[in-house]
DNA sequence: TCTGGGGTCCTAGGACCC
DNA sequence: TCTGGGGTCCTAGGACCC
């Protein structure tokens, strides 16, 4: 323990992550431009190579072809991505048990413990990384979670930067408020009114002042960027999900019709990755979202767990009437579902709702098993044909089959 | 980043109950 | 009957993150 480091936080973050997976397997891609993207024709990861010939994200496959003809574009591969992931979680963890594995591509690391100096351990750990995983990491050391970020962040890529408590002021002076870790663009509205314009500005404010202006968050915050550390660690090795959603954006549009069949589209997308892992969920909640980027949503609570779309669907349906406004524009919907647990959790409930959607859950296991052998969603609800329809380039006919109970599928 | 998709957490305000 | 004050639970939506 030092004045410097009262607490030592490492934050360790991937350069480019995806695209330096994809060098890291295949040797002859190093140094050169690559982009990773291919199946969504857009830039989702962009080595260093291919940024300084000035690729952005999210930028169109034509477009990136067109200022650098020799730019590689992969596939992704989540999956490739997950054990990179782990190994860098693995290697951090050789230096201290106390490992937040906050993102596919970023982790923090306290090695307060340590017995040698924490820049050396650091160090090796930034090291280890890169030896073992054949590709650079941005790290940073300070004595909070927030600092630490504000440190990796300082030098890109395979930066490695240290902010000791009483040197912060001198980092903090320099660093906008908007690109502190949790200050978005709304609060940083906020705090240039009251004339906040970097961290520092902010640090120096009284205390009292913080807490009269701003919430929970933000005090928080002013504790961390001091060097004061309040955001501790969560070594929960995987800690289960929470939620699953699926969004959709599309043309503007007024149509009733087709915005219906979009949250219907989402809601059995959203069930089929619930069955992919098995789980099953027991709330739901849906929005549309208007062409002004407002949010018009609804909530419900279901009597039981299910994973299957029929259940889901017809709460989206007799709600949607409450959030359909025929004069406004939307551009996307999404479906989110709660209170998610393990299927073999599930209990029956009094009426034996259980037996009920289970002989409908069966039915979409099969579909899912029909989809995976012939393409994406070869079965789905009629509900979403129209969301489809919009995919498909060749409009083969679609058989319709009617199943009794809960309508037609396509 | 004139704006994609998948997540988490916080909070204001209503409903309901003393 | 009208009224005040306070607590809890829930929902909808905001804000942020990668």
């Amino acid at each position: 323990m030092s004045e410097a480091f009262p607490k030592a936080i490492v934050h360790i973050d991937g350069d480019a992550f995806f695209a330096s997976c994809e060098i890291a397997q295949n040797e002859k891609y190093r140094g050169k431009p690559v982009v990773v993207g291919k199946e969504k024709g857009i830039a989702i990861a962009i080595s260093y190579n291919a940024k300084d010939r000035g690729v952005s994200r999210g930028m169109l496959m034509g477009d990136i072809r067109k200022i650098c003809p020799d730019v590689i574009v992969l596939s992704s591969h989540y999956d490739l991505y997950k054990i990179y992931s782990r190994r860098m979680y693995a290697i951090a963890r050789r230096y201290s048990p106390v490992v937040e594995e906050y993102s596919v591509d970023e982790c923090f690391v306290d090695i307060s413990q340590s017995k040698e100096y924490f820049e050396t351990v650091a160090r090796k750990i930034k090291h280890d990384l890169e030896q073992d995983l054949g590709m650079t990491f941005s790290v940073g050391l300070a004595s909070s979670k927030t600092l630490a970020k504000v440190a990796s962040k300082t030098r890109k890529p395979a930066g490695f930067t240290v902010i000791p408590k009483d040197q912060a002021h001198d980092f903090l002076k320099d660093v906008p408020i908007g690109k502190v870790w949790g200050i978005g663009p709304s609060t940083s509205l906020a705090m240039s009114k009251q004339g906040i314009k970097t961290a520092l500005d902010y640090i120096l404010k009284p205390e009292w002042w913080v807490q009269e202006h701003f919430g929970k968050l933000c005090h928080e915050i002013w504790y961390e960027l001091q060097g004061i550390s309040v955001h501790t660690l969560n070594p929960e090795p995987d800690h289960e999900q929470k939620s699953v959603m699926k969004t959709r954006s599309f043309k503007p549009t007024t149509n009733r019709a087709y915005i219906l069949s979009e949250l219907v589209k989402n809601a059995e997308n959203a069930c089929a990755k619930l069955r992919k892992y098995k789980l099953v969920a027991k709330e739901l909640s849906f929005y549309l979202k208007t062409q002004q980027f407002s949010y018009k949503g609804s909530s419900a609570v279901l009597s039981f767990r299910t994973a299957n779309p029929v259940d889901f669907i017809r709460v989206i349906i007799d709600h949607f009437p409450k959030l359909y406004s025929a004069t406004r524009e939307y551009r996307a919907t999404g479906v989110i579902l709660r209170a998610i647990t393990p299927e073999w959790s599930r209990q029956h409930d009094l009426f034996g709702n259980i037996q009920e959607t289970e002989g409908t859950e069966n039915l979409f296991r099969i579909f899912d098993r029909l989809s995976k052998k012939h393409g994406r969603r070869t079965v789905f609800l009629a509900g979403s044909l129209q969301a489809r329809l919009r995919d498909t380039d060749d409009r083969e006919p679609y058989e319709r089959l009617t199943i009794p109970y809960w309508g037609e599928a396509v």
